[in-house]
RNA sequence: GGCCACGUGGCGGAGUGGUUACGCAACGGUCUGCAAAACCGUGUACCCCGGUUCAAUUCCGGGCGUGGCCUCCA
């Protein structure tokens, strides 16, 4: 089964052909560590976690590198440290955690490395003087900066001319730019500004710089996959190209660009102004979201139920919606042992492009069959496991911060049961109308009365 | 202002130059003390206006709407 791949750089799906099918290498862009991550940071974690997820399972699961970073070093970390006065370092540990706790309640698994933008400077200062020595960066006034008109290329990716960014540009350009896209690579540090010595003196590095270091240190000059938001396209992974290709004279960063659509929430753009700025964490163990908490494999689901490059609209109804559907399958599937293998029918859309809502058509198929029969359930509880969707829990684990006293409901329920066999129904439908009232239905099969929390 | 993406039935959401997924909700039925679940059945949608074509929701042009980028927000 070939994979299919949409290829931001081509504008077309492509068949995917690693360069090394003992090591296909991904890199995805991960965040900057100055503030909890918002709902619409985990789209790219989750998506390019399915992305992962199913590299491993064409390739072998030793077969592939998923390196996603952490920007310790920038701007917004040191305005945020000072803000709140503490050390950088407490500030970029304590929300590098959080992300990591985050990605990991969202059912994605651990990316191979991790690295951090600190861990990564010797090789940050090393590309910045190849640059400079391959004539395509300049130092000027302690600032070292790309010259973007040295890249005959520059633009291939955003599809943007150079003269009409020119023309549009709004920022005031600082005088030490030969032109005014030049973008910075190294800039001077002072006083309590965290800082490295480098040959232009005490600095740090430019916002692009960090990922063409990181993902060449640990993919190589050349790599397979990259990947990250859209808003990313310009100008972060224009310029990361920019430097990658000048320092490594013109040999392609990365052979596929993927990039995941934008998100809303309620119909309208996120934002600190209109109130509706939510992040993961926010979701997972505060009530600010529909007056609940919500558990992160209904968040996985909810993502995946929209294909990545289309815009999402994050409501209350797509999480609750997504809630009764695991708990509806959780009911199928506790403690049911998965098959081996996984089902062709949630592979074939998964290969094309990640077509995460046609493989949902092949799990509602699935879910129907696995009611009768416990074959299907093995393969329908496989394809559940390797999407990361569901890890053996009972349905009213995904219904988080409310609580039942079974005891309680065990109690009416045999009530209510001796009243049928006497056959006061009146009594009987009193308890079904308590039991409801306590968010519990109850069902009469043939094996006896069963109930659930209701969603 | 420039560039770009998206606009599918009540809702969510794939896809396709002709045979029109899938899920939720709704309605009818079987079953049930009543229900629920399950099962069976019902519903012909593709923003607007032109064009190309034997045929367009699908291609092209224009318009409208929503959103993104151009301003170190994924």
């Amino acid at each position: 089964m070939a994979l299919t791949i949409y290829n931001t750089l081509a504008r077309e799906k492509q068949v995917f052909e690693p360069i090394d099918r003992t090591n296909v290498r991904m890199y995805v862009c991960g965040p900057t560590v100055y503030d909890f991550a918002h709902i619409g940071n985990a789209r790219p974690v989750i998506v390019f976690d399915v992305l992962f997820r199913l590299l491993r399972h064409l390739y072998g699961e030793k077969h592939v590198t998923y390196v996603r970073n952490i920007t310790d070093v920038e701007d917004k970390i040191i305005a945020r440290a000072a803000e709140r006065h503490v050390s950088i370092r407490e500030l970029t540990e304590g929300t590098a955690k959080i992300y990591q706790e985050d990605a990991l309640a969202l059912g994605c698994l651990k990316p191979t490395i991790e690295p951090r933008v600190t861990d990564t400077m010797a090789e940050i200062v090393a590309m910045i003087e190849q640059l400079v020595r391959n004539n395509h960066a300049y130092a000027a006034e302690g600032h070292v900066l790309f010259h973007v008109p040295s890249d005959p290329d520059y633009g291939k990716l955003s599809r943007r001319p150079l003269d009409e960014m020119i023309a549009g540009a709004r920022v005031e350009v600082a005088p030490y730019k030969k032109n005014p896209m030049d973008f910075v690579l190294w800039k001077p540090s002072t006083g309590e500004q965290p800082g490295w010595d480098s040959p232009w003196g005490k600095g740090r590095p430019g916002w692009h710089i960090e990922c063409s270091a990181m993902s060449e240190k640990h993919l190589g000059e050349t790599f397979d996959i990259h990947a990250g938001g859209i808003d990313l396209i310009f100008p972060h992974h224009e310029n990361e190209i920019a430097q990658s290709e000048g320092a490594h004279h013109g040999k392609p960063i990365a052979n596929y660009w993927m990039h995941n659509g934008f998100l809303q929430v309620e119909g309208e753009k996120m934002s600190k102004s209109l109130g509706n700025f939510i992040t993961i964490r926010e979701l997972l163990a505060e009530k600010k979201f529909g007056g609940e908490q919500w558990h992160g494999l209904v968040l996985r689901h909810a993502m995946l139920s929209t294909h990545y490059r289309q815009p999402i609209d994050w409501t209350l109804d797509r999480l609750t919606r997504s809630r009764t559907e695991l708990m509806d399958w959780a009911r199928l599937l506790h403690d049911v042992a998965p098959s081996a293998d996984l089902h062709e029918d949630v592979l074939a859309p998964l290969s094309d492009d990640l077509n995460t809502p046609a493989a949902y058509a092949a799990l509602h198929r699935m879910a129907a069959a696995a009611r009768t029969n416990q074959e299907d359930r093995a393969h329908f509880k496989r394809a559940l496991v390797f999407l990361g969707l569901y890890d053996n829990q009972k349905d009213a684990d995904f219904l988080v911060g409310q609580s039942v006293d079974a005891a309680r409901v065990e109690e009416l329920i045999a009530k209510r049961g001796a009243a049928r066999k006497a056959k006061d129904f009146k009594e009987a439908d009193r308890i079904r109308a308590e039991l409801s009232s306590m968010g519990v239905a109850i069902e009469d099969g043939p094996g006896g009365t069963t109930w659930k929390v209701m969603s």
